[in-house]
DNA sequence: CGATTTGCCTAAAGGCTTTAGGCAAATACA
DNA sequence: TGTATTTGCCTAAAGCCTTTAGGCAAATCG
């Protein structure tokens, strides 16, 4: 009964990669558990349930992404940084779209988990806590973003939601083949859709 | 054993209304059953699989919210139109929930759904179909907003799109609570966003 | 009123989740 | 290096959800 060296971080990673091959609502405890060619139940002196290990998916996509967009925000500004930073998340949606879609899922409320009082629970005491830091690290960036635009409050906040709302559906949609109705092709729109978007902020009143 | 007198479309319905009590993915063959005190197995006759059935909910909620933003439209145009049709979305959204994330729920390509060959098999053929129409129905609707603001193609297109985002984007982001974090509240966000779409459109080049 | 349709039922197999309790590999420590 | 403790992974089992097969009786149609 050799050991494979399970772990939390290990079956965030590994759901990670299967939510992008199979799609985020098809991780599932068992699925996980066959790729490591364990058993099912080893799996939950790691993770507390399977929405446990959706949140910690959640929280390695959620990660990954502000990394990039950090990344791609370096030495850029205005328009510049607008569209690199928007275009990290689009591309990074089409690359992973599992990845993408664990992002969106939301950890239910900390009384909905069961508290930690087993014989050898996992962690995960701060893994809300984790997820929520990635989030707010999302809302810093773009904020970084909207200083080359100089908005003032609450002026900021509104375009901030705005623009999250732009990116978010715009992908949202275009994954879900919403956009494959019409012509032209949703590459196209993307670019001009943000030019618009480049334009209003520069003339936010 | 009286008949409680089941069909497709009543359980499309009670679908909807249980998506709005419990959250959509929580929509499940076994509670509908329990809903209608049946057999879970009685429901196979009306419903093709677990999926079909959520693809009916979702076209009974894209449908609603269809006939809704028709109304709102009826006797507006421009801003006012713009404002109508996004506040439609929103309230339904915030009112119904399960039934807006059900709209959010694409259909498996046809050729993962088994074929109809079995003994007595609900209709359903036409079912892609009434959910793909709907869906063009709510692209014709803001198309008709459009008209107000005087663009050629490819802008209406994009405009569409960036619309059909913004609205979708926002109040998907907002249900999430990935609102809640920041001042000021979302809902004050809102109308000041709408304004600047109606800015940006006004001014589209 | 008899024949046909069809609504709902019982039975059964298979998958996913989660808890309880146990053995042995890994690690810590003397 | 040998012993003690931790802990990784296992077996067993209960509960819920999905889906198919086949059957009886209520509704409907000639």
């Amino acid at each position: 009964m050799a050991r494979v060296g399970l772990s939390g971080m290990r079956l965030a990673q590994a759901g990670a990669e299967l939510a992008d091959e199979v799609g985020f609502d098809h991780v599932t405890v068992s699925a996980l558990a066959r790729r490591f060619d364990v058993q099912v139940a080893s799996l939950y002196s790691h993770v507390r349930n399977s929405d446990d290990l959706k949140t910690r998916i959640a929280t390695v996509a959620l990660t990954e992404l502000a990394d990039q967009a950090a990344d791609a925000l370096a030495g850029r500004a205005g328009a510049d940084a607008l569209t690199a930073m928007a275009n990290v998340y689009r591309t990074y949606a089409h690359e992973h779209p599992g990845r993408y879609a664990a992002a969106r899922h939301t950890p239910p409320p900390p009384g909905d988990q069961p508290a930690a009082g087993a014989r050898r629970t996992p962690a995960g005491s701060a893994l809300g806590t984790e997820y929520v830091a990635a989030g707010r690290r999302h809302s810093e960036l773009w904020r970084a973003v909207l200083r080359g635009y100089d908005l003032g409050e609450p002026a900021q906040t509104d375009a901030v939601r705005l623009i999250g709302s732009v990116v978010h559906g715009y992908v949202t949609l275009e994954l879900a083949g919403s956009f494959g109705y019409s012509d032209p092709p949703s590459d196209s729109s993307w670019p001009r859709i943000l030019d618009a978007l480049d334009n209003l902020l520069r003339s936010w009143s």
